[in-house]
DNA sequence: GTGGTCTAGACCACC
DNA sequence: GTGGTCTAGACCACC
């Protein structure tokens, strides 16, 4: 598991370990069953107060993607790799389609939408194409 | 010039009246040379505290969209209407190509979200043609 | 609204807070729209310290049950008196059949569960038989 | 003597063991004379801290529910049996009890409670009667 | 060793 | 004034 945290990012700190966290999980990175590293080691490793560590896990323990092994430390929960993949399409799907009505509504022609869609998945496919054939891990790089 | 303000929003206060007054201005519900509410009418309209008001027309300001004509209160800047249609525009195009970015990086494959542009604009745009007939979300600004 | 916290109760502090005003809410002590004690305020009030107030807050956050209004303070969530009604109710009626299910298991026969039962409920009711007429509140005291 | 032990729930790993014990014991699983298994047998077979094991075994000797026998082990005391069943029962009526007034305090009317506890004893007794008819229901310990 | 909770005190943006 | 975040350091039960 690396982490890049950002602290002069406007979204909190605890915040952005949370996400990478699902992020990590969703990609299978982090699997169920296994052990996080324990608060006071992460910690170390970021720099960050333990505090801060434990606010992130304690968020991801209420998500339901972690949970606590009792004086052993904190696993991935059963099932939450496929919760994580959801979350994370659900939330994509939804500020797309937010920024395709804000979009329209602000002014731009469906046609204009139309062509910045298509050249923008044309610009970042290059990447992607390669992978193809993998269905459903495709670019999640 | 109606604003709705939401405090329990994310954004602050007097950032949403700054994207409405530029919102209204690319709209030409407000156009340049009108004057705007002084701050004590809009604090009194929209019960607000008369600083975030005025902190609201200190970022217009800086942003070069609105003026002081001095003893008469805040103009529309000449100009604006298109400055505010350009910065509008181009800050939708590009939430909208970083909404793709992400959409493509988190584990929708270009087809899908194809599906979901095409679907969306359908929508969205029956709904602008016949607004009278689809009434939840025409006012999703 | 009054809170009465035990600092040597094994459910922790924030958590009590919690479940206080989740009932308070549920009781209709605390109505929609209503503004909670400030953080600083409450943790005067109860001699705790500040952030084990905003963590409660927090936490009553995350369960859609009071938001925040930006610089003001935090209020009671619109439709937030029947989901607490509601969370109330299940919680209850979940440790309800579960005690059962495991007095049965335990040894005890069902014909000395309902005699429990009756008696309990004999015993407890007498507070409540002159609230009988108010279908919903009864017994919330 | 077979064990499950969940080091995710709540309850400590070490008070699983002391109730799965004196239920044991209550149920005539095990009997008084019997030899309990050794600390690192049970530890091997759990795959927990031996350390766990042995806090478990220290609280049951408390209880008066097992007693050393020196150089062979521990066994289980002389009226246990009727001991741990009289510990459950009462444990279980209180809990019973108390679920009710809880129930009755938190909102639920009487009849509601007594619909409850009728359907939920014709479940579970049917349950009970023909275990292997419902696989999932029955050892909800 | 593990996480969970709490206090104390600081700084921030916002109203 | 408001809440939100973070650090620092303590103590606890559990393993």
């Amino acid at each position: 598991m690396f982490f890049s945290i950002d602290p002069s990012n406007s979204v909190a700190i605890y915040e952005q370990i949370v996400r990478q966290v699902k992020f990590a999980i969703a990609e299978g990175t982090l699997c169920p069953g296994q052990l996080l590293p324990s608060v006071r080691q992460l910690s170390q490793q970021l720099a960050i107060n333990p505090n801060t560590i434990a606010r992130a896990y304690q968020q991801l323990q209420a998500d339901q993607v972690i949970e606590t092994l009792r004086g052993r430390g904190l696993t991935v929960c059963a099932g939450a790799t496929e919760r994580c993949r959801e979350i994370r399409r659900s939330l994509i799907a939804q500020r797309l389609r937010s920024a395709l009505a804000e979009a329209l509504h602000g002014g731009l022609k469906a046609a204009e939408i139309r062509e910045i869609v298509k050249n923008q998945l044309e610009l970042l496919s290059g990447t992607v194409a390669t992978v193809a054939s993998a269905p459903n891990e495709a670019g999640t790089s």
